[in-house]
RNA sequence: GUCCCCAUCGUCUAGUGGCCUAGGACAACGGCCUCUCACGCCGUAAACGGGGGUUCGAGUCCCCCUGGGGACGCCA
């Protein structure tokens, strides 16, 4: 059976780059009808924070990337790693090593400056432990092989090959007796029955010393699957350092989670000339053969698309949940109680014009907004003298109109503008104005339908006294 | 610096030696539709980084160059 893992250090949110990690994962595990887990690696105790866990848990709850199984905390396992780093120690595969901290600082500087790599040299895997310094308390190394190459079928990058002479002697537990990321991750992959491990690019290089590893410890090698980087739209590595945001303030961008699973799918994956995925045929579809192996660039323009786009198929009982409380951020709490009502009608006219749930509440606030509205200076222009006669004429018009449906309210303007020899564009704007307090909206004959006789005529008032 | 990886329109990509005078999508631009704004529809512009091979034939295979990225922590 296949089982992936998504390995997140809680020091920050769940940043976009690690959301596609867990994607991946997510999708490869259910693809295959196997199990995704959850691991955090927090034994970086000084780096690691609560908050950065839940904000992890909710970022993939969000997603819908659920796992299975409770989360693994890496740092509860310590015991168990401490114990492998032992039995190599005790089999002479690891050694201890005496080198302080500066010691190893001066060999990279010298490394550094005679041009050769920056490697530990092994000073002291073959030396007798008597001559250990006082006063030191020594890491352990593993005894890593010195000759040969260490080769990885990657199933996304292929075969990768390194001579072992590149790789040095890591380090499995700091001196003060904890583990290492390298030794955690081996140990936990191993005993969480991890069979492929598909992360970023930028472990690849880790790849090979945990190869390494798992050889020392006589285990079963699982598959590795190392997915391209995501880059920022200017071509560097989008990473948490560099300002990467995280998938809570994509929502709060007013994304919807489809859209961004949507977007991340597609980036480094591909399925001919789909682009539109639903959740279901991205499990029937995916697999690691279609990923590439060049990093992609961050797009918003591409998201905000497809975002659209499933605002579109959003239903609109969802759309008036997600909107509303943007709403009453917006009007300070000042809802109309009729919003509601409004929303659940207007919403399907309205979601078409909108490419975020904030757009969307933006174009919605005049359905829950109190009388007098308000109204943008643009559409202000529109309420000029002219303007004003215009609402003066179809509010009498509108006085004494019975059938208050949409057809009939726009027969009537229809009407009126032959009248007076308008054509229906020039009598609209100053009713939109008046009735949404802006340039742009639905039909405005829907607007009147919805917002009801009593409250479209008491509007129309508002705007004939209004003096500009 | 050393090692590793990558390279098709601005961006994401299709393409697995002939179907490619290189397809799709987003963005851009023009038009249609139209009560505004969107949607939708139609159309335009836009790419195989360079050089060598291999082959009857190369975007597709090989090599070099160039460019980009990543890794080199008692971080993960």
């Amino acid at each position: 059976m296949v089982v992936t893992r998504f390995a997140p250090s809680p020091t920050g949110f769940l940043h976009i780059g690690g959301a596609r990690t867990a994607l991946f994962n997510w999708l490869f595990a259910r693809h295959h009808g196997g199990k995704y887990l959850l691991r955090i690696e927090d034994t970086d105790r000084k780096r690691s924070t609560d908050e950065a866990v839940s904000a992890i848990f909710g970022g993939l709850k969000w997603l819908g990337l659920d796992w299975d199984g409770e989360a693994v905390s890496q740092f509860e396992r310590r015991a168990r790693h401490a114990e492998l780093a032992n039995q190599l120690l005790a089999e002479g595969k690891a050694y201890h090593c005496y080198c302080t901290p500066e010691e190893l600082t001066e060999m990279r500087e010298a490394a550094r400056k005679a041009g050769t790599s920056w490697l530990y040299d092994g000073r002291w895997r073959d030396r007798d432990p008597a001559d250990a310094p006082a006063g030191i308390d020594p890491v352990v190394r593993l005894k890593a092989p010195q000759e040969g190459e260490t080769v990885i079928q990657d199933l996304i990058q292929g075969e990768v090959r390194v001579a072992n002479d590149q790789l040095d002697d890591m380090i499995l537990l700091r001196g003060d007796g904890t583990p290492t990321y390298m030794l955690a991750v081996v140990v936990d992959d191993h005993d969480m029955g991890i069979t492929h491990v598909v992360r970023g690019d930028d472990h690849l290089t880790n790849a090979f010393r945990q190869y390494q590893l798992f050889q020392a410890l006589d285990w079963e090698i699982p598959a590795f699957a190392h997915m391209p980087l995501l880059h920022g739209s200017d071509g560097a590595k989008l990473s948490k350092r560099h300002g990467a945001l995280g998938v809570e303030a994509y929502r709060d961008m007013g994304f919807l989670p489809e859209a961004v699973n949507n977007y991340l799918l597609r980036l480094g994956w591909s399925h001919g000339d789909d682009e539109i995925i639903s959740r279901e045929q991205a499990i029937e579809w995916f697999d690691l053969d279609a990923v590439g192996k060049s990093a992609a660039r961050f797009d918003m323009d591409r998201l905000t698309s497809l975002n659209a786009h499933y605002i579109t198929q959003a239903t609109n009982t969802d759309l008036v949940d997600l909107v509303m409380p943007v709403i009453a951020e917006k009007l300070d709490g000042n809802v109309a109680p009729e919003a509601k009502t409004r929303l659940n009608e207007g919403i399907n006219s309205l979601k078409e014009r909108a490419k975020t749930i904030i757009e969307l509440a933006e174009n919605s606030v005049f359905y829950a907004s109190h009388r007098p509205i308000e109204i943008t200076p643009k559409a202000l222009k529109n309420l000029d003298e002219d303007g004003r006669d215009i609402v003066e004429l179809m509010r009498q018009k509108l006085d004494e109109f019975g059938d208050w449906s949409e057809e009939a309210l726009e027969t009537g303007a229809r009407d009126l503008a032959a009248e007076r020899g308008y054509n229906l564009g020039q009598i609209a704007q100053p009713l939109r104005a008046a009735l949404t307090g802006s340039t742009a909206s639905p039909s405005l004959f829907e607007i009147m339908q919805i917002l009801g006789r009593t409250e479209t005529l008491a509007r129309l008032d508002d705007a004939l006294q209004r003096s500009t």
